[in-house]
DNA sequence: TTTCATGTAACTTATGATGTTTCTTAAATT
DNA sequence: AATTTAAGAAACATCATAAGTTACATGAAA
């Protein structure tokens, strides 16, 4: 089944973005992601939206952070690209009124949910300062140079 | 995303075929399921495989649970239907070697990690025989009729 | 006023699950 | 023995949707 690697990938674009002096073009990430500017425009607009990023246009414009890197957590992130379920499993939707399958999905879903609370506050518990201690001299050639790093 | 409803499906098909006199045709499962014969042999040569069921060919053929359900979990079930990941989430690698990709991955991961062993535990703890419960004279019109139940 | 860069809509492509067709194998009924 | 019923299996088609692409509008700086 299909992932959806957006949070690694975005995570990873904001410490390397912490450390840029200036901003970020689409087209710079983009590189950085092995993508295209649009696709980037689009999953950043997210992060916008909820205040994490700030875009700007026209020349020297581009995306740079719009809070320091330990006020965002993995959650706010995973929270802003705004996916539905964390899961790939789902429930069936054939015979809504049959006792057993609502049994069934009663118990699917309550593991679930369960699940995924335990998941959403351990993301909740990262920051992204922690994640980018320990480098915090190095410079980042996979923004400048491809595939370097 | 796109959902894989098979567990859902498959336990609620398990427990109506608990209650049947014989085997239960392909046929029969897939209008059940509103599906078609070559998927429900596809989902059931899993559960086949691990033992929990069995399947005839010819006359009278089909397929019959091959233990009682208090002797299956959701967990036996979710392992026989040979899903890799429960998450929809994935880890980049383009820059495996980057250490703040590294960093970003790992702490993704080892949430996905403890929050994956919750749901399996979860789902081992419980048997399909406590989901039929309350509903043992239930007759099963929708192995019947299409969309009767 | 030209260049650079985002914003947005519309469209195309790629991928993987699901669905379908066709034929083979095997078992019970006639 | 021939027929019918049903699973097994391979090959192919369809569908959903995320990702990628194109094209053009907007806006800011050189």
């Amino acid at each position: 089944m299909r992932k959806d690697s957006r949070l690694s990938r975005m995570l990873h674009v904001l410490i390397h973005m912490d450390r840029l002096g200036g901003p970020a073009t689409s087209e710079r990430i983009a590189k950085m992601l092995s993508t295209n500017p649009v696709v980037v425009r689009r999953t950043m607009a997210g992060l916008r939206e909820q205040g994490y990023v700030t875009s700007v246009k026209g020349h020297g414009g581009g995306w740079s952070l719009a809070m320091p890197l330990h006020k965002i957590s993995l959650l706010d992130i995973h929270n802003a690209l705004g996916e539905s379920s964390v899961f790939t499993i789902g429930l069936s939707d054939e015979y809504t009124h049959c006792p057993i399958e609502q049994a069934v999905n009663k118990a699917i879903k309550d593991v679930l949910i369960e699940a995924e609370s335990l998941l959403l506050e351990r993301f909740g518990e990262v920051s992204l300062d922690v994640l980018a201690e320990g480098f915090v001299d190095l410079p980042a050639p996979s923004f400048d140079e491809g595939k370097g790093y």
